[in-house]
DNA sequence: TTATAATTTGCAACGCTGTTGCATAATAAA
DNA sequence: TTTATTATGCAACAGCGTTGCAAATTATAA
């Protein structure tokens, strides 16, 4: 975990700094797609939330995270695979159960191939779904 | 149009005023996704931004639009298939472009299916493809 | 280890988005 | 036309996200 933090930061040429190591373990930790609320309410009284949202501006930037499409607001997750400033490669698909509010990226999907109409050109593509996750869709 | 508009609000029960009148025209007329500062541009001059908001609300609430994910911010579009309160079947395919920003459904494709792990159910599904439409790829 | 340059942080302030309460105005129905 | 119901405009507010700037922290080199 240590390891994957400082290693993330070296690899994108991010200096160390506490707010950054925290923000990342908490995105190792949770394993789940986080806005900039859920990170302040963990985070908040260790740091200024305008350090935060320009600590997400920041990962974003250098392909550390990547924005996951939301109704409501805006949440963040992980890039697995490795994504650099100019070579995101991003086709996500994300699960949001509706009843618990949980959005998580379903890594072992992939999103089937839609054919565009004649000239479009394909940069990234996000798929959405909701519905009841596993948990919820058994307690009702 | 004008018939368009005012068969629209006598099948969703809703009281014709000036301002729905004109935001569902200016939707009809648009034919692609709009923001609220959208439609305010177009008619804050006659409408205040509250009634427009209330007006959205309104017809989110019985399935006249619904709304289309974005990165950026919250858009709408029409419901083409009649919506309804509680019978939405929502399988959205929309196209943003990166470079005029337009978004637009793509009314002819549908979502291709996804096999969910056990125990997930689903409610919505929505697609978002972003890139260069047919225009804007023909400039550069 | 210390001095230096570059970067990051916290704070204050601001703009934009979206909501709520309330008095007034407009709609539909009798 | 009258009346009950619903919609509107205004003011005020809360939340999200950004910017400028001075102070603090980091990495580098001496």
């Amino acid at each position: 975990m240590e390891q994957f933090v400082s290693t993330t930061l070296k690899d994108h040429k991010l200096r160390t700094t506490s707010c950054r190591e925290d923000v990342l373990e908490t995105f190792a930790n949770r394993e789940m797609a986080l806005s900039h609320g859920d990170l302040e309410s963990t985070l908040g009284e260790r740091f200024d939330r305008v350090t935060i949202y320009r600590t997400l501006k920041t990962f974003l930037e250098k392909g550390i995270i990547h924005k996951v499409l939301d109704d409501e607001g805006t949440r963040y997750a992980l890039c697995r695979e490795r994504c650099s400033e100019h070579d995101h490669h991003h086709d996500h698909v994300h699960f949001k159960c509706n009843a618990c509010g949980q959005t998580n990226c379903l890594e072992n999907l992939h999103v089937p191939a839609v054919k565009l109409p004649e000239g479009y050109r394909v940069e990234e593509v996000n798929l959405l779904i909701q519905g009841l996750c596993a948990e919820c869709s058994n307690v009702e």
